[in-house]
DNA sequence: TATGAATGAGAGTTCATTCAT
DNA sequence: GATGAATGAACTCTCATTCAT
């Protein structure tokens, strides 16, 4: 991947801040979707860019900052790459379809590099009694019920979608679905499979906007 | 029931093993919500229930099998009152409405004694690294779906609701997007309030199992 | 002396509470002595008296509590010692003698036990930072300015020492030139030995109180 | 006297060795007059003189080194400013009475630049277990004794002060008295006053020269 | 000369767990 | 059953010191 890998023996030498920065928040987002937020320990995340715990607390002031910038990194991470995958689609339905299709935990590994979702549930463990997570809860949250909306906002200035409700609320409705049904994958029991929150995200989204959804398999 | 019934106005002595138990998973409930998982010490769940830390661990192998147990004593405690709640209506739309209502986080503090949702995310993250907790996590998650199932399938017995899709999958279907709701009213961001919840929940369990709603405020 | 010698092996088991704080303080006098306030830490204070460092901390909410009550401690036990010298002496000049001669550094070893100088200049230094310690001081100061304007007053009630300059000044001024005795000694270049402590507090004790001496070797 | 002199109002390039040190010891003497001894980072010394901590450890070998310095540097400028203060006053009566006043501390801020008697309690900590400051401690002391002496004998030579006891030895004497009220007035409790130690002082070493103070207010 | 990124050795503190009583 | 003293293994954070630039 994209890693500077240091001989063994050999110092890497000083970086710039911003990359050191950024290589540590991604060290420890990975961490943290590997061992979960209350497990991290500084250590690992050294270990993971291949650097000292001292360094970790140069460029961050505390654990905690780091934590909830590295959620936020993480987070903004994925919105760049859903962003940038609907702006391929021209047609609503289709950029739709690639939301969800994105959101499915575990179905594009190659998309979702990290298992977002889970990051998603520490977000919002942490959110419920560190005000600072809260705040940054409430902005990526936005984010996210946002894109829905105006992908129907879009659908309907081209007339895929017919006029009805409020299309903040249906960013609402439809983001909880979507919520609702990926910790359900994530859980991973096998009563909700991947294919399963494809399938019902799409038919109660087309239920809930309004529109005819072709018969399966077409 | 087997109970030693500790006399009154006397301080208790030593009781017998099932009400120790029972009181610790209660403390334990109880810390978890106040103060989150990860931030819950044997110490504050001893003065919770006054005793040492020691009988704690007494009583239970470790802190973690503890943990896992009082999550799981919670949300039995909120199916218990649930199910009872259920049982006193015998019309589904109504059952359903009030499973719908019991579930809106804050919005009836006297039956969600403890903030219920905000343990189910817990178990939800600790579910992800946790093979016992999974395994809970799965039986609860069931439970839950089936409620909301049984509502349906009693439904359709009594003429109440048209047949359509598979109960189950409606059981998934409403569940996440009560789930998903309940995230976001959790949040308290304003954004979604316990009122929205309800109305949002109505409107889309009833697109969804594909009944009519009277109009609002009737 | 009088330490609890645990048999290698074995655990020396509990002790109550109060006996425990006493030898941790004990034992943090007997560090601070040795090493310096700044240079002590916890760990050699638990190795000093044969536990773990974890148990000090059980005792003592932080080091900087600890640290303050060991050195109040050990100036408790040096005031208990010295008043019950006093207390043997019926005569004023005798008193005020004995009083000078406990207060030579390194005169009496088998009466200071420690250095008390050594942690009366430590006191000095962080009073002057840390208000919890310089209300400490405080007390400390005037307890100990009292024990000379007391011999000063005892001396005047029975003839001994001509009336003069207030008790209490007298103290201030007699104990300011201990004081600086003392710090002269105890830097031990030689200039100032103890036996010209013992000769000059004396000779300038007299002159201000205002009593002659005998003549010298008398 | 081999300096470069910086162009006023250009940013100064790289200075000249000499100039560098003395800038750093006098920033380091301010940091351990606010922070103590013990509480002086080098990083503090860096940001008080605007450089990076790796110039302070170009220019000094090692932290001690430097703390060791720096304090005696900022005694070495007091006793610059003491002795040209006292070369001013031809009488021996008028010497005693400045180097008196100038040693009470607080009462002339703008001769005492930094709390110099904080520095000396400082000093006597370290001096107590570091040969190397033990070393600086002698000579600064005997400096300061020396002035004390050296009154005296001014005083005897002009005829202002009886003959008596050996010069040295009242340096001794009156140099105690001096730093064991300095230590009184910098306790700060109110019970000796910056007034009391100067009244004191001057009390205390006219009987002990041997002269007659002029009635107070004189 | 001067910088500041990087290290690494501790330091204090927390806390689950044990165990003698 | 119940206590709480005692342990020891972590963990976060600090800071003097080094070194490439």
């Amino acid at each position: 991947m994209g890693r500077t890998k240091a001989k063994p023996g050999v110092k890497p030498g000083p970086k710039v801040g911003k990359d050191r920065r950024q290589e540590i928040l991604a060290a420890a987002a990975q961490v943290i979707t590997d061992r979960g937020l209350s497990e991290t320990r500084i250590q690992d995340i050294a270990e993971t860019c291949g650097v000292s715990t001292g360094l970790i607390l140069y460029y961050f002031e505390s654990k905690d900052r780091l934590l909830v910038e590295a959620l936020t990194y993480a987070n903004d991470q994925f919105y760049l790459r859903l962003s940038r995958e609907l702006r391929k689609n021209p047609s609503a339905r289709a950029q739709l379809d690639r939301l969800i299709e994105l959101s499915v935990p575990g179905l594009l590994p190659e998309f979702q590099f990290l298992d977002e979702w889970a990051l998603w549930v520490e977000i919002w463990v942490r959110a419920l009694r560190d005000p600072e997570m809260a705040k940054e809860h409430e902005v990526l949250n936005r984010r996210w019920r946002r894109s829905i909306a105006d992908i129907v906002r879009h659908g309907r200035s081209t007339g895929e979608f017919p006029e009805g409700l409020d299309a903040d609320e249906l960013g609402i409705q439809i983001g909880a679905v979507v919520d609702g049904l990926a910790i359900q994958v994530l859980m991973d029991h096998g009563d909700v499979t991947p294919d399963d929150m494809l399938r019902v995200s799409r038919d109660v989204s087309a239920k809930l906007i309004g529109f005819a959804l072709e018969p399966a398999g077409a």
